[in-house]
DNA sequence: CTGCCTTATGCAAAACATTGCATATACGAA
DNA sequence: TTCGTATATGCAATGTTTTGCATAAGGCAG
């Protein structure tokens, strides 16, 4: 139902083939909306086949051809229509928070390393983001109206982000103390 | 992957029926893993069928038949053996955010309007979230090991819910003074 | 006694997502 | 010259989730 809004998102600016729009989508959208270059190729093709996108293809010295897609009219229209709509929250399933319900003296040092795997990897999210922030964002002010919609966006990757590393803190905090059973 | 842990997780303690899981669900579990009841129908059967679990039929005065599902020494298993899996993160997909990539002079007041509801939303998922964890985690530290476990996956609920505030709350800050586009 | 709500379960189809595989060109390193 | 990596696209099968519909009994309000 949105894959679909948010490749045509990713073009509103350029039109792009389906192995850039997965680059890009790894380095932005992906961040809350993550897609496999497999579901893009599809929904490509099905997007262009409603009229929504153009397609294009280009040669290029030394690689292989590209489609390049780009935002119709029609797209545009659907996409404009599609922000009014009004959209409901989903939860994350995380499996992890699942995991912590069967937490036991047997499994408890694996779901430790697990916390600690997040947080390294919450970690390293967030010095990207912050990058991001300090090359691009750096006065929110001052931005264009679109564009200060994009550092929301980013922002709330950057607050979820603080948040999580906090809540792994506290939870490694609670589960250290936690006495191995007695042999 | 992931729903039949969830649904045997929330079988550990208690054998229940369908209906009686999908209420549990939204009771706690759903708060990070949504299941709608025809999702949980499919799957306890298709765990039945593996042998995870056990069926067995209630007659009712004044309701219908109920079917009610325990647990197996085999699902036990499987499900213990699931913890030590190592789980990928996996992102939030929220609409809004996809949304305020588009953010315009013509869509921001309707913007607006959805980040004032999730504000609301998340305010009354916050205070259901203090009531549990007043009445039921007052002490984390006394807790059984187990509902420790529970407990972290509260307090990421709360955590979340307080980081998801502050945001809408920035957010709207920033596009609060945004000037009209001029008639 | 009619209509609506809650309890209780389910089918069928469609939409969406993942996994594994397959193909091809070009560049640089070993 | 072979191997790995990046560019570039795709099929097929499977698995997961959503949407829409259907059934049926009992309780309660008007």
């Amino acid at each position: 139902m949105a894959l679909s809004h948010a490749i045509m998102t990713a073009l509103i600016e350029d039109e792009m083939s389906g192995y850039e729009l997965a680059k890009a989508f790894d380095a932005s959208l992906g961040f809350f909306w993550h897609a496999s270059h497999q579901q893009i190729y599809q929904e490509l093709r099905k997007l262009a086949d409603k009229g929504w996108l153009c397609q294009r293809r280009v040669s290029q010295r030394g690689k292989p051809d590209k489609q390049l897609y780009a935002l119709t009219a029609a797209g545009r229209d659907v996409l404009d229509d599609w922000v009014f709509a009004t959209s409901r929250v989903r939860e994350s399933k995380d499996d992890l928070l699942v995991k912590l319900y069967n937490l036991s003296d047997n499994n408890l040092p694996h779901l430790r390393a697990e916390l600690e795997a997040r947080r390294e990897h919450m970690m390293g999210r967030l010095f990207l983001y912050e990058r991001i922030r300090r090359r691009h964002y750096a006065d929110p002010d001052t931005l264009p109206l679109r564009r200060k919609g994009v550092y929301l966006a980013l922002l709330a990757g950057i607050r979820h982000g603080e948040q999580y590393l906090a809540w792994c803190d506290e939870s490694l905090r609670l589960l250290a103390d936690v006495q191995s059973p007695v042999a």
